[in-house]
DNA sequence: AGTGCAATGCCATAAACATGGTGTTTTGCT
DNA sequence: AGCAAAACACCATGTTTATGGCATTGCACT
């Protein structure tokens, strides 16, 4: 297997040393570069050629979050671990979306710390379980906060509510369902009391955010 | 420390006491029953007083999602940590909605299992990394999906797209704007040109779609 | 000084809607 | 066999919308 190159980005002197002793000292890990601040980073990418960056996210001038999005930008290929101190939700959520791959604690012991580098560069995405249940209670409330709820529709309804979204008239709707327009009527009566709301802006409203369509 | 009560529902019957053997031979845990499937799990549960549940995410009858959502209803302190021979997508997601706490494959050594279950009953989340990969993209696409369609609207016609998806009548908007109904009306006919729709549940469906409110 | 756009206001009318009824037929469940 | 629920249909009435056109004010940019 090839051996990986690593670099490091962290403020901490002692700990960039310990990190560099500790790559440096692993067969099949190279560090081939430590820095205390990532105000060159394209450059120091560039003439370092890592496989995997380590990246502190709590660094003074650019942070680890804004430099995840830098470096992605040029070297989209370079797999990222961040690193942190605490499991803070706000900073974990941001970086995800700048496209680091891992998560992992500072206090995480040496040898997972490696199979943690191992592993992003493999395409996996190493993360603390503390780390980790802070982004799975994200995931639901981005998605189950809103989830589904029927409102007891039944199937027709639903149909008529799948038009209504659509910005469709009774008339509309009536020819589409090939019934008349009056059942329609009848139809978005029940739907509004089920739903409790009094007009189609309403309904529609209710509907996309309660995800019937 | 104490000693961790464990169960598991797994259709595969090697695998099955496997688990078992593993789990009732190593210090500091114990396992308090083993079933091939969820028919009955919640008078299982009552009767083993699991903390953590070791869950098949393929069974045959009730699957293991459903067991999560049956399981976590009646008694929601207990720990799930789900296994799966492939990292779905879809499976991995409905299990966090119902709220299974860890996610490993059952390749994971026997070594890292136990340290698993260790893990979720502290709290955590531990995950297979290419399984939290899976996690990691589905947060940034339910986030970053959100791309913004502005149409163009003004301050004030955004204002009034917020009261329309609240369903509210020209009336109401007037007052909550502290201008006149007609005036209302002339804004809509501009946000119904920009959003080229030709009513409020389109112009309500368009609005929350493309993330103006 | 002038152009353009946002915001405000008003009038008018046809169309669409909300809500209250009443009633038949079909269908699934016990 | 019989009931409840869903789907269908129709009527009536007052309210709300959609759309057109028209006018004033103020701000910003050139």
């Amino acid at each position: 297997m090839k051996t990986l190159r690593v670099i490091i980005f962290e403020d901490n002197r002692n700990l960039r040393e310990g990190l560099f002793q500790l790559i440096n000292g692993s067969p099949g890990f190279e560090c081939a570069g430590a820095f205390a601040n990532c105000t060159d980073i394209v450059n120091d990418i560039r003439q370092t050629n890592p496989d995997v960056i380590l990246m502190d996210i709590e660094m003074p001038g650019i942070s680890g979050i804004e430099a995840v999005l830098i470096a992605k930008e040029k070297f989209p290929e370079v797999k990222i671990l961040m690193e942190t101190i605490f499991d803070d939700n706000d900073k974990i959520f941001q970086s995800i979306c700048n496209g680091a791959e891992g998560y992992i604690l500072k206090s995480t012991p040496p040898i997972q710390m490696l199979a943690a580098i191992k592993e992003v560069y493999e395409g996996g995405s190493p993360m603390t379980p503390s780390i980790a249940r802070k982004v799975l209670k994200m995931v639901k409330h981005k998605t189950s906060a809103e989830t589904v709820n029927d409102f007891d529709l039944t199937d027709r309804e639903k149909e008529v509510v799948k038009y209504l979204v659509q910005g469709m008239s009774y008339k509309l709707i009536a020819e589409s369902c090939f019934i008349s327009p009056e059942t329609v009527n009848g139809h978005i009566k029940n739907i509004y009391k089920k739903l409790q709301v009094h007009s189609k802006s309403e309904a529609v409203a209710k509907a996309i955010k309660g995800k019937i369509v």
